[in-house]
DNA sequence: GTCTATAGCCGGATAGAC
DNA sequence: GTCTATCCGGCTATAGAC
């Protein structure tokens, strides 16, 4: 690995090494040598290690919540003057991961699985925070989609769905996967979940993000 | 912490802080610590980290399968001579999990949902072994109840049950929880999930265990 | 911005006395 | 079975030259 400038270089090195092995089976020197830069180098560019989390994360989160709105304007869109269907919204949510991980590096989405499956705190916090703006987009539609349940409810049966949705990713291919590949995990996974999100009001279910 | 003979001791240490920081996050040293003990008697009783992990998970999952393989066995018979519903084979699947981890201390349950989690192969291996029984004996039922469905499916959508019921158990309160929590939360999850596993079938997923 | 050198600590593992 | 002492290597972080 010896593309790009320095900062590049050690984004992506990191990516990999988090994906591969969690963030504290990660060392910094790990980092440097598989980036083949020193350690002052990482300590002067993101200051700490947790830094070189934040710089991972910020660099594939961005793009992947900018084509998730973008789906969802466009689905809402399309079903106008009426709400869009629960498979259209689920899709809109879905897809973009699918999609954008497929463009990036396979390690993207190992990275992906890996580090917003870990529960330390701080980890957690960042994730919910990258989080906060999907909810509040999707949730007052996915309440006008599904009237029959409270919006707690809802909140706790998507939160089961990003919980599939980063498993998938935990387990994602090391090699990446075709368009077709990828179009069949996304549609098996929506056609799985989409009549629990959609199932009568059961038992009320906890406190989930 | 110092009750018990030294291999309990090492043990309960071991279990609440792989639960609580994750295997490359807890340091032999840290478990030392914790249980009162030296570096040596560690090495003594296990001989290296990962049999102290393996000692962990095996206290926990030996009597949980017991348990699963009773209550299946149970439903089968009072259902004779039909099969047994699909809620009665997910009852008897989920349950054991719910009640036993319950019983047990509440870093049992952590550690359940922080290790089985784990991506690390040695560890993935060592929990797909552990699950090879419960697999033999609930698929040939499942397949029975669920007629439309290929095994593989069934497979690929048991599999997503047990990614949402070990994240359950990822997040679980740290204080426990009461019965009739317990109880909320396993009907929950079933509610949820039983839509999804008898849905039609859609496109064929992919290789899951 | 990049490097070498080093401080200072903690890690897993083992030897050998009791 | 339990303990102390110790090996030896890896770790994060920083100082200071270029």
């Amino acid at each position: 690995m010896s593309t790009g400038d320095t900062r590049t270089r050690i984004l992506d090195a990191a990516e990999e090494l988090f994906a591969a092995k969690g963030f504290d089976g990660t060392s910094i020197r790990a980092i440097t040598r598989a980036a083949d830069v020193n350690v002052a180098a990482i300590h002067y560019h993101f200051g700490s290690k947790e830094e070189v989390l934040r710089g991972v994360t910020d660099r594939i989160v961005g793009p992947l919540n900018e084509r998730r709105f973008e789906l969802l304007e466009q689905s809402i869109a399309e079903s106008a003057p009426g709400p869009p269907s629960l498979e259209a919204v689920l899709d809109a949510f879905i897809r973009p991961d699918f999609e954008t991980l497929q463009e990036l590096r396979p390690s993207a989405a190992h990275f992906v699985g890996r580090i917003y499956a870990d529960q330390t705190p701080w980890i957690r916090q960042m994730a919910s925070d990258q989080f906060a703006e999907t909810r509040a987009r999707f949730f007052p539609i996915l309440a006008a989609v599904l009237p029959h349940l409270h919006i707690e409810e809802i909140g706790w049966r998507m939160y089961q769905v990003t919980v599939l949705i980063i498993h998938t990713f935990a387990t994602w291919p090391e090699d990446g996967m075709t368009s077709t590949d990828v179009e069949n995990r996304l549609r098996g996974l929506i056609t799985f979940v989409m009549p629990a999100v959609e199932a009568p009001k059961g038992v009320s279910a906890t406190k989930s993000w």
